[in-house]
DNA sequence: GCCAACGTTGGC
DNA sequence: GCCAACGTTGGC
């Protein structure tokens, strides 16, 4: 099971608009390598929902429901045969008793490889194994 | 197929 | 509001 980093413009799409129960369909992913973290997504993968903008903190946790697929509104496949504009269903599971903001993560050099603080503009990224655990705790989860 | 110019994202 | 990072576009 994997645990994913989905940032959002909370006024665009917050973590307060996903229901815990009515899966919500997450697209509008341009950027190619965040495209292909997407498409790596399955079912029951959890996913931090990081808020840009004033907040620039992980406010809270949802789960993929099913497989990613191609968003109906942007239909073709890629050279690779794959949905060009892979979209997944997210349900809230629960807002994250302690927001991580972005400063915490940065202030931490166990995060100093985290692509959350190397990587500009990848909206869609991977938790990896190894710094999952300290993540989560930082969350209050 | 290279690369300069441009556009967008997102932190500061 | 600025600007760094980085993807995309278009001329050659």
């Amino acid at each position: 099971m994997a645990l994913f980093i989905f940032k959002t413009e909370p006024s665009e799409c917050a973590f307060a608009d996903l229901s815990p129960s009515k899966p919500t369909q997450w697209d509008g992913v341009a950027n190619p390598g965040a495209r292909a973290h997407l498409r790596t997504c399955r079912e029951g993968d959890e996913v931090f929902i990081y808020h840009t903008g004033d907040e620039k903190a992980i406010v809270g946790l949802a789960r993929v429901v099913g497989s990613p697929y191609e968003d109906p509104k942007q239909k073709g496949l890629n050279d690779a045969g794959q949905p060009k504009a892979p979209v997944v269903d997210l349900v809230a599971v629960k807002a994250v008793p302690k927001p991580v903001s972005l400063a915490a993560v940065k202030a931490d050099a166990k995060f100093k490889d985290f692509a959350l603080v190397k990587q500009a503009r990848l909206s869609v990224m991977p938790v990896p194994a190894a710094i999952e655990k300290a993540l989560r705790k930082l969350a209050g989860l």
